[in-house]
DNA sequence: GGACTATACGGAGACACTCCCCGTTTTGTC
DNA sequence: GACAAAACGGGGAGTGTCTCCGTATAGTCC
């Protein structure tokens, strides 16, 4: 099991290992019914251990949420793989792939704002991922470009936060919910080229 | 029980009222520099009061937020009228409208998160304020919708929220800022029927 | 299996913030 | 100037974050 051994470290204790584990189930419960602003010593408490040991895994907030969400990664990734095989054309991959990270900044309540705040700064482990998803972006974004369907003076970056505030609106939800539809029409026309088609009331399923 | 007391019922004394006006200055300066989630105590004490009278001012922090933006409704207001008569057309008054609801909106740092969920609960002081600016916003898009220069399936709550949202978004500011403005481009190609101008970067060049 | 050490644990405690409570002070009036 | 209503202020309870350090334990070597 030493296969990470890339830096020397070496090998985490069994019961170290085992609490980083329960401390995340019990995070991912907790941030699910409270958002992503819950206590952590509660966090710990569910978790069945000290405070000390929450911060000596995770020494703040946002690392934690970046350990939770690396296991949803995975999910994201999948659903990019599916997108850039099955979608009819590029603006419905781009439009996909827009919704899908939607709905992934929208996992937790409140997730959107340090992952915004993750976006500008560069310099959290939360960075890291949001880079990554952006470069995705830009390749989508890229694809219905050339194709034309895409305006040219859109940029990825841009799209992405989009993205993140299409899932900070819907963390109020309106009793409705169909702002969610409304607010996806609108971004979509906002970076389609030739929308002839007129979404966000009835073109799409509601969900 | 005396509906909109407008300074009938007994007069404040002086004493209330200046120190009233103390933690107003003293919050105002203090959220331009803090955001909107400083430190309520040390407002109090830099306004020279005990945290006692803030908190019989204000009840909680949105009050006190309400309060804070109550001077600058007349801003909006005036901005509106001006909208009203001197705007080119449906389509630029519209435009200019949200605009000037996404700086009010960025008028703190944090700001957007208490409007939100302010225009969600309708239950709290800012929900009045909101409310007022959507019913602005119907106005401005009707008569856009009538001239046939904005899709006729847009709804003025979303539109509030997009200026919402993208007020959050600037709030995280890319160091370049030039997402300020390609995030009003996308918003205004969103809603906009017949959208031959490409915004946001270039193009047009009166605009 | 026993001893030894690096590693990890846990929870008390320092500090910050919100908000209530109530004894004290101030204001306005007669 | 006296008096009651109005307002003040800051101590303190409750809650949350994060650190420190004495104690427990896993893994290793004989």
């Amino acid at each position: 099991m030493s296969r990470t051994a890339t830096s020397s470290a070496r090998a985490p204790r069994a019961d170290a290992r085992r609490n980083r584990d329960h401390i995340l189930d019990a995070a991912e419960q907790y941030f699910s019914k409270h958002g992503v602003g819950g206590s952590l010593d509660a966090i710990a408490k569910q978790a069945g251990v000290g405070a000390g040991t929450l911060y000596r895994h995770f020494p703040n907030r946002e690392a934690l949420l970046a350990a939770l969400l690396a296991a949803r990664d995975e999910a994201l990734m999948s659903r990019r793989d599916e997108l850039r095989t099955k979608a009819a054309n590029a603006a419905d991959a781009l439009d996909g792939w827009l919704e899908a990270l939607t709905e992934w900044a929208g996992a937790f309540d409140g997730l959107p704002d340090p992952l915004r705040a993750a976006a500008a700064t560069s310099t959290s482990p939360l960075a890291v991922t949001c880079e990554g998803f952006i470069t995705t972006t830009e390749e989508f974004l890229h694809a219905a470009q050339r194709d034309g369907s895409a305006r040219k003076e859109i940029r990825a970056r841009d799209l992405f936060l989009v993205a993140l505030a299409t899932s900070w609106v819907r963390g109020a939800a309106l009793a409705d919910g169909t702002s969610a539809a409304a607010l996806a029409g609108i971004t979509r026309n906002g970076w389609e080229l030739n929308s002839s088609h007129t979404r966000g009331v009835s073109a799409t399923t509601a969900d």
